[in-house]
DNA sequence: TGCTTATTCAACCAAATGGTTGACGATTGC
DNA sequence: GCAATCGTCAACCATTTGGTTGAATAAGCA
């Protein structure tokens, strides 16, 4: 793989990935914690992070037998800027956005 | 997969498949003259843009004997903005993303 | 100390991915 | 008509991916 974009758009291409992802746009979280809405193993979810992890797009702090799973923006950013050079996207519409959320948080893939 | 997003990000994982986004940038392709900067067979990036196509990334059109492929950036758009919900991201720095265009331009698992 | 909770590891499995090669259907030009 | 060109299809292969289960490690609690 190699090359950070790689791993960052394979990392947003699942859909537990990216709802993990909002999660913890809420609050950081221990991995127990992720995994509870979902029906896979908890070791699915593990890996799970350990690939958003790896993508730089999480970090994962050890205190006492908790792991913390905390969102870490700035793969996104990356992400986001390299699409902007496929750009002159005009700025977002807010409407669209909603309905396009909507359409997101529905995901029939996703079982919670 | 059925999720657009899935679909979107999963095509954008690949470096072949984003040099073939930024050649389209430029101009409308035949499939021959997409294939012919790389060193991989015209059946392999014939797939890729199958791939491309399925994501709603590009579109082709076959005139005569000759396809041309054409970037479609609305389902860029739609990725673009799922980020932006991410977001809070400040302004590009353009600095930094001159910085990171030149990383993306020598990625070295590309062959052309 | 011993039980329980938190998380990962290891081995395995099915399906998807990215690549190859050779044959094949269309289209174009001589 | 016939040969060359454009592109896909089919079969195959190696690797990766996302999932499972059960054992193992580590930390807190009683």
């Amino acid at each position: 793989m190699a090359h950070a974009l790689n791993i960052t758009f394979a990392a947003l291409a699942d859909p537990t990935r990216r709802m993990i992802l909002s999660m913890l746009l809420e609050d950081d979280m221990a991995v127990t914690d992720v995994a509870a809405p979902f029906s896979t193993s908890l070791a699915a979810i593990s890996k799970h992070l350990q690939v958003l992890a790896d993508a730089g797009l999480i970090s994962q702090e050890k205190r006492g037998r908790v792991k913390w799973c905390k969102l870490e923006p700035d793969a996104l950013r990356a992400a986001s800027i390299w699409m902007q050079s496929f750009g002159q996207f005009e700025p977002v519409n807010l409407d669209a956005f909603e309905r396009f959320l909507a359409i997101e948080l529905n995901d029939p893939d996703l079982q919670p």
